[in-house]
DNA sequence: AATGCGTGGGT
DNA sequence: TACCCAAGCAT
């Protein structure tokens, strides 16, 4: 077990438990492409606040192993905020797609104008004023004031919440007990280090204090845990329980042109599901889960053809959509846009409809085969 | 306060 | 398989 850093403290904080969680940080710090690696003097340079912005956005409810990818073609493309609100908002989307979420995008977009027009081209520096900014509530204020700006700010994300819950033994069910979480974390905040405190404790959270099999020998606050020593440590967090998940119907027209090589697309409309994405034209997503929709929903007549279906799961419901496909000779006289199959890439397509153009494209290719 | 909002990986 | 979960936010 790694040995408590009691000695310092009183230098670090009032908690000896911030102690011993910077002292694991400095050796057992996850290495991210958005982080500056753990500084025990505390006086390093703080880092780029544009790229703990855009990671923060980016790792909202999304895994660190799907953000990297998507964080380093961002910060290739635009590495400043000015630059990122210089591009178009479809330009933002489109290499979006495929994260999820995506009034994430559009509220990034939001914001790097704000701050390249309204601040200068600098992030205000404290929670209260980031969380005027869109898409930056009460994680990502605290998270980008601490980490960016060093101040001592609350940070608590799901990690966190479970760490705590336990180290606590705190039964109230979530979200509920999310001011309690608040209440414990700013109780352990070290004088120093605000940032690595909470890079820590999610570190911790994300390696250490897992939801199942948590690897309790391995953690620096096992001294301290309260669920460790009474042996529940995976009853911890309590949440509400779940809803189920309905089911929906829907349906997708893929039209060809003559020549096989381009599809007809076209953008939803900015809000709700997919809101502001470029789609397949679909119908409306029926909350009953009978009966087909057939060609009647599509946006303009053509021999429609079913040729499958695509499943997709959301967060909310699992949706099914049929997929139909015809060739037509004539532009169609509807809101578009002729793509090229083989740059679809580039027109930034969310999965659930690059699942319907696949199985549009291979069904129009064993068609040509024949 | 509860609900809507994506996706991929793990068990 | 069918869940559960991941650095939440907006309304």
């Amino acid at each position: 077990m790694r040995r408590r850093v009691r000695d310092t403290a009183g230098a670090q904080g009032r908690s000896g438990a911030a102690a011993a969680v910077l002292a694991w940080y400095d050796t057992h710090a996850r290495d991210l492409p958005w982080r500056r690696p753990p500084d025990p003097t505390g006086q390093a340079p703080l880092p780029d606040p544009y790229r703990i912005w855009l990671s923060e956005i980016m790792l909202q409810q999304t895994t660190v192993a799907a953000v990297a990818a998507y964080f380093k073609a961002f910060t290739e493309r635009w590495p400043t905020v000015e630059a990122l609100a210089a591009a178009d908002e479809t330009e933002v989307t489109a290499a979006w797609a495929g994260l999820g979420y995506y009034s994430r995008a559009r509220n990034l977009h939001a914001c790097a104008r704000m701050v390249a027009n309204d601040y200068g081209g600098r992030f205000p520096e404290s929670a209260a004023e980031l969380k005027r900014l869109p898409g930056i509530g009460d994680y990502t204020s605290a998270a980008i004031a601490a980490i960016a700006f060093g101040e001592p700010a609350p940070v608590v994300d799901g990690n966190i919440e479970r760490v705590v819950t336990r180290l606590f033994r705190i039964g109230e069910p979530l979200p509920g007990a999310k001011p309690i979480v608040r209440a414990k974390v700013a109780e352990m905040m070290p004088g120093e280090r605000p940032g690595d405190f909470a890079q820590a404790m999610m570190d911790i959270g994300a390696t250490i204090c897992v939801p199942r099999r948590p690897a309790c020998l391995l953690c620096p606050l096992r001294p301290d845990c309260e669920a460790e020593t009474a042996g529940d440590q995976t009853a911890y967090p309590v949440k509400a329980a779940k809803k189920a998940k309905p089911k929906r119907r829907g349906a997708a027209y893929a039209a060809f042109d003559r020549s096989g090589q381009h599809i007809w697309l076209r953008r939803r409309v900015s809000k709700g599901m997919l809101g502001g994405m470029v789609e397949v034209p679909s119908s409306q997503w029926s909350s009953r889960s009978d009966g087909a929709t057939g060609p009647n929903g599509a946006p303009f007549a053509a021999n429609w053809r079913k040729i499958g279906e695509v499943e997709h799961g959301f967060t909310h419901f699992d949706l099914t959509l049929e997929v139909f496909a015809a060739v037509i000779d004539e532009t169609p006289e509807s809101d578009g846009w002729w793509a090229k199959l083989e740059r679809l890439g580039a027109e930034g397509l969310p999965t659930l409809m690059r699942k319907a153009i696949d199985l549009a494209i291979a069904f129009q290719e064993s068609q040509y085969r024949l």
